[in-house]
DNA sequence: GCAAAGTTTGACCATTTGGTCAGTCAAACG
DNA sequence: CGTTTGACTGACCAAATGGTCAAACTTTGC
């Protein structure tokens, strides 16, 4: 049968090896284009094995979901009420459009499940995430009426910032077929455009 | 066998009918998620029947892809040189976002195919629509050195544009569980914040 | 009113795909 | 060692799916 948890060396690697194998394919293919000959010829083991190790497609697919929502709002997590409001939210920017460079499969993983409607974590994203971001809207809202940034839909400029950052890792292959292939690293220029909507869009910094 | 273009009125229809639910299905389920039997239950015809009028699934996808391809690059194609600046970058913004709010299946199903790494459009991307922002950026680069806005990355500035707008569509689902039951249209608040923010980002207008 | 052209379908097919299972092989442990 | 536990696989299955086709039904134009 299959494993709840990591006990041996053996299911350690195995289950890391599957799901890297699985991020690849999902993340490329969407779930259903996905298959487990795929996954499996990817992660180097046979297609029983990988169901030795996991129940089903499904619970391949929703052990990376729910493990990466983890890291994926670490960033947001780590904005600071204590810290400067300027530097604390282009601090914020910079590192989601650092993880939207460096983990543009997780993005891509990430974009596929919500576009679908968001099946499988809809419950994390009316919970947890909700919460979170009510936690730290109302810590923006706060700096905005000390007047330490101009005034802003706290909750809009949220989004605003997932939806720049994650464009250069979902619409990649657009970014790059429009900057053309003199251009071969959007990431750069992206970084100091972003730098500078935020900076005006807050207001004047010193 | 297939039809290249309608001649019949039933044939227009049919072509319609079909295209419409194609639009549905390949929206919400992604190129291989869809099914021709789901296309063919909810257009209300027989899956051979589908097959008289397409020469097959992928014939269908390209179809609806190009044909949207046109539409969806016309607030662009507005945007007008002899125009004010910001109030024609406002407007394009503006006019983005309504076709969001209104044509949100249209925008998942490009944002699907270029998630896929646009399989099935990365030569228009590379050639009409590279050379259409080609276009546009050069007339925006003009306006930013005449002092007309800000100085501004112009292709990062399209980019935006499309991040911030299509994210509505796109990311509905996690818009809508973050904000929550109480507020169940984002698109006013997001019409006021985007016209804030690039406001902002291009600088006092008047 | 009827032949020709266009439209529709039930039955069918080959392939793909998620998943099972009995049994083999490898490792650990006393 | 030998046995128990864990890791692995070839062969297989049922369902789903894209697509075909001959035949039946409709529409159109004379």
């Amino acid at each position: 049968m299959n494993v709840a948890k990591p006990k041996t060396r053996i299911q350690e690697r195995n289950r890391r090896t599957i799901l890297e194998a699985a991020l690849e394919v999902f993340s490329s293919q969407g779930f259903r284009g996905a298959t487990l000959d795929e996954i499996a010829a990817t992660a180097g083991l046979s297609k029983p094995n990988l169901l030795y190790y996991f129940a089903s497609k499904e619970a391949i697919h929703v052990t990376l979901l729910t493990g990466l929502m983890d890291t994926w709002l670490d960033p947001l997590r780590a904005l600071n009420g204590d810290g400067d409001p300027r530097q604390e939210i282009l601090a914020y920017v910079r590192r989601k459009l650092e993880m939207s460079r460096d983990y543009p499969r997780e993005s891509r993983l990430f974009a596929n499940e919500i576009l679908r409607g968001a099946p499988h974590i809809d419950a994390v994203l009316q919970g947890e995430l909700k919460a979170l971001v009510d936690e730290k809207a109302r810590m923006i809202e706060a700096w905005s009426q000390r007047g330490l940034i101009s005034p802003v839909h706290a909750r809009h400029l949220i989004f605003s910032i997932w939806a720049l950052t994650q464009h250069y890792a979902d619409f990649d292959t657009q970014v790059r077929a429009v900057l053309g292939p003199d251009e071969p690293d959007p990431f750069p220029e992206a970084e100091r455009y972003l730098e500078m909507l935020f900076s005006r869009l807050l207001g004047p910094g010193d």
